[in-house]
DNA sequence: CATGAATGAGAGTTCATTCAT
DNA sequence: TATGAATGAACTCTCATTCAT
């Protein structure tokens, strides 16, 4: 039993490596070509396995292409839940520490991040199994409910504005996609120095400022 | 020469009306579909026309993509144009102006802004033709010169902080772009109200009181 | 009466420019491109009409076609005619203007006869009206007889092996087609100098010496 | 090991097996039709395939048509070199067993033979990728260059008049291609009995006879 | 578990040809 | 007579997906 209960753990690894490969070369891809121009005959090759055990281990493309997605939606969201629950910080200082949490996001994996706003941005959401979509919808609420909460506290404790709470939240994640696009986009024409992090920064600190309570 | 001036003008009449009428049936379905999604065959079928005539009017669907960004691309840019040369307003008028001027644009298409901030977003832009990809590029640098200006307006009369005014026409660009497409992306999963008016009167607002000067 | 006549005449000398028009633009084309590749609209533009006016004066892309070749053959077979009848050579001497008179057709129309051997070559004639076929094979038959005619003369003057003049007329025309469609080839690759007048001269010589009576 | 080295060999043979299905349908539907009108559907359907897995196999449809010549050019190619390097056998015995490989080459593979002048003599090398029309045209070169050094062989023994070597080898050539296509030609009108060997007999003798030393 | 082979379905595009004007 | 506009019918090629092994 011990022997069988080793094979099972070994196999569950196998295969969780095996998906890790390949959503990472289905990542790089989907960056470089785009998701529609990659084909699952290219992410095979990336793998280093036949298009065929691509179907051993997603169901078809478009939920590869989720699979990628979900992943980091679920980092994001529990680092954001994270600093919202943070004691130590007055609501001013979480709004200083959410700028580098959203660059060390972006940081953590940018492809990947693209690729989420892609997503949202564009076709694929409109082919996806409705219950992708779902999970997908669940955790990025999730997000934005973290972020609403943290202008909650700042206003009732009086240091911001009184606007809704969830707007801000809503402008703060605009900015955010807006701007991993946007650099993004920049950088497809002309791929010099990465400026995210400081379009990122300033656009928050003005948010910033233009949220204090006089 | 009366006649045939007045076929010829017919005939280009008649003409531009098939190139809007062929626009407006793909606006539509790219919007709706998506670009990749939508086949040729489908936007024919829309204009009531054989697939092959398209092909009268467009090089290819690259080019029937590319024609509508263009369109409003423009616009945008001329309305920019407009507001950064306006001579009665102050740099804080003006501001208050994009407002209404961002949300007319939108209100003057929806459907293509969207359809323009995907092909930013997303794959169309990499199998672009150059040309078009520069024609593109063009109009959305004059709209950002125009953006920049503003600020620099604001900053040299002491109005506004003196951020870079190239990174505010960013910041700018980025909240509309952002704005639309979480609103678009919102109103994907839950097609209720139109709250784009106010989240971007809101985002703008916030940044005209973050970035003026004490 | 007189008015109407001229206007008669007028306009069939209209029709056959026209005609002509065309004509000469496919010949060129069919020439660079190949048949295939060569549009309608292709042979229109450079002919400076509609494409639609083409099918004023042939009933078909192949109908043209054909056209064009009938008429280098019915030069060709006029020739070859008139040589054999011709009263004051010997056999000899005729085989000697044969070489001339090959080139001379060869330069008439350079073009229009290798299109000619195209056509024979290759799938051209498969698709070719029962009609059209008849006639390009009548015209073909008559040259080969005019050919074969010339060998009967020099074999009945004892001046020719008594090979079978038919076959000896068949052989010529297999010369004279293999060295132009060969030299033709030959310039495809490498545009230099037309050895074609050297080729068929040597062969034709070598062949007259090969059947020469002892 | 055993086993996947068996199983390589006989997934190997099992391709090269399909290669040879599609290429035999191929070169009988070409020659029956003509290359243009040869749709990959005709040739699946022949090959009892889709159309799609005929791309498994070859690049595109000039590719399986140059596959098709590169094929026989090779052959010929061969066997010329060897009658060359044949030490036994005189200048004149060697013209004489030319006669016999031409019509061998032929009979080997009419079908083939004929689908190689066409190619040459027509649309086909137009649209060819420059690297296949390089390799057709290399072979092609060391044919004729095989040829040319036979007859210098017996210009140097003084059998043969002092022509030159390569002029004489192009008019083998011409007067082989000629044959060939005259002949299938023939037979396209009327497909009766096959005079390809007479002909080309009787041409070949008389050339000998044209160029043998007084 | 992994794969080579195969395919169905469809996409974009081209073009000879027609027809109202 | 001439044409601009339109189209039907193909054709080549691609790709996600399946299945026997």
């Amino acid at each position: 039993m011990g022997i069988a209960e080793r094979r099972e753990r070994e196999r569950e690894l196998q295969q969780k490596m095996r998906r890790k490969q390949i959503l990472d070369a289905a990542k790089r891809l989907f960056y470089e070509k785009g998701f529609s121009a990659t084909t699952i005959e290219d992410i095979a090759q990336e793998a280093e396995l036949s298009s065929a055990a691509i179907y051993l281990y997603f169901k078809n493309k478009d939920d590869l292409y989720a699979s990628l997605n979900l992943q980091l939606l679920e980092y994001l969201s529990q680092r954001l839940d994270g600093l919202y629950r943070e004691e130590g910080l007055s609501s001013e200082e979480k709004l200083e520490t959410l700028k580098e949490l959203l660059y060390d996001v972006f940081d953590f994996d940018p492809l990947i991040l693209i690729n989420l706003f892609h997503l949202q941005a564009s076709d694929g959401l409109k082919n996806l199994s409705q219950e992708r979509t779902k999970q997908l919808n669940k955790l990025a609420a999730r997000c934005l409910r973290s972020l609403a909460k943290i202008f909650e506290q700042g206003i009732a404790e009086g240091r911001f504005v009184e606007y809704n709470p969830i707007a801000l939240g809503d402008i703060i994640w605009i900015v955010f996609t807006g701007a991993v696009l946007w650099e993004e986009s920049k950088r497809m024409m002309n791929p010099r120095k990465d400026y995210l992090k400081q379009t990122l920064g300033l656009a928050i600190d003005i948010f910033s400022r233009g949220i204090k309570a006089a």
